[in-house]
DNA sequence: GTATTATTTAATGTTATGTAAACATAATTA
DNA sequence: TAATTATGTTTACATAACATTAAATAATAC
């Protein structure tokens, strides 16, 4: 049986959700504040927790930097839940190692897809590879994929290869003697603007403020 | 405690920013037009402005010029909120004298160590300053810049090469052809005048104090 | 074998950067 | 002090470096 545990100030919502996630069938776990919540965290720890991020004394994201920072808890699938859409708590949560949001006010039924998905995330990729860590920019050798801010996203070889050695040290400025002999191997004779095609179609995809071009030297993947 | 307006038409980020602001510490006052932020400033004098650059009406840039035309509240620090891809919004910012500006999406944290940092510089500067047990100049040529009192520069490449010679050994004088060698290769033959152009473009970035002339010599490196 | 997608080349546009030239100013020497 | 020399500053221009788009080729799927 799923555990689940909803960290909320408003009583309502606490009650609510509550009563909707155990019809569904989860063992749930409420607390009224954020100190509260990680200490029942870290006590029954649930597969799931539901965070509001707008709380008085320790607010969601705290809460959930905490969450991620100690061992025990490090790897607990975490889903914010925000007021309206407001897009900044969006990625200051993943920043903080969210799983996803929700935003209020929140409809029962769409909650709960939404649970499964995450938990259906979770148990399938068990192994120790995948973790939490959500940071904004993943690299999925094995499977092959790219996930940017939670979402998968695919590319051909090449845009792949490029990114992934871009993306292994973010900041460093890699040249583009360096970069042709990474991805496409010393020996290879390719035109001079090759790269520069496959940059234009990887910012394309993920946006153009994470590669940057340090004009004469070469470019360097930087995180938002 | 320290004080800060905030002026934004859209209710959701003068409250999301407010309660970030109140739960640092900060006094936070808010208006929803240009106008009504003058009147709030003249009347609270907040140490900082955080102001919204598109705003109906009154925009955010000439709501600067209106401030800084003011004795009242001229010298009051203001920090742009801009959407990203609008950077021709950044030069205007800084043209209509704004100390910092911070692009949409706002992440709180990022925000509040820009916040820090802005008030920190301005009220450094009527007293004992010299605070930083940081480098005053580090050459960073993985990541191709230089980090300068802890902010990031960017430099084309040549003025990084000449700064990163002349800085790799402070006080030392650099003589021309010692210059021309090791930052231009030898073999280059370039004008007379080409040198003392980079020195310029390095001290317009970096502060004249900086880099010395001996005269007759050539260059020198002096850590302030 | 055809359609689709990936990769590369080629052609052209754009901009940042570097340089020279012209003149101004400061230091040095006669 | 005037003449000379060294450096400072600004402007304008050239071009290297990169961006962009489209179209050709190669690889893959259907």
């Amino acid at each position: 049986m799923e555990s689940i545990l909803i960290i909320d100030d408003e009583d309502d919502i606490r009650e609510i959700l509550g009563y909707n996630l155990k019809k569904e069938g989860y063992l749930v776990h409420t607390a009224s504040n954020g100190l509260e919540g990680l200490k029942s965290a870290e006590r029954n720890l649930p597969d799931l927790i539901l965070l509001d991020v707008m709380m008085p004394e320790m607010d969601g994201i705290e809460v959930c930097e905490q969450l991620r920072s100690n061992n025990l808890t490090a790897n607990i699938r975490v889903c914010f839940l925000t007021a309206r859409s407001e897009d900044y708590s969006q990625i200051a949560g993943f920043d903080a190692g969210a799983d996803d949001y929700v935003t209020k006010p929140i409809k029962p039924k769409v909650l709960i897809s939404r649970i499964k998905a995450i938990l259906r995330r979770s148990s399938g990729s068990d192994n120790s590879e995948t973790t939490s860590d959500v940071q904004s920019l993943v690299i999925d050798r094995e499977r092959y994929l790219v996930i940017l801010e939670g979402q998968e996203v695919q590319f051909p070889r090449k845009e792949f290869e490029l990114l992934s050695l871009l993306a292994s040290k973010p900041e460093k400025v890699f040249d583009r003697d360096h970069i042709l002999e990474k991805v496409w191997g010393s020996g290879v004779v390719v035109g001079d603007r090759t790269i520069d095609v496959h940059i234009r179609k990887l910012r394309e995809k993920i946006g153009n403020e994470r590669i940057q071009t340090v004009k004469g030297v070469g470019y360097k993947y930087c995180n938002k």
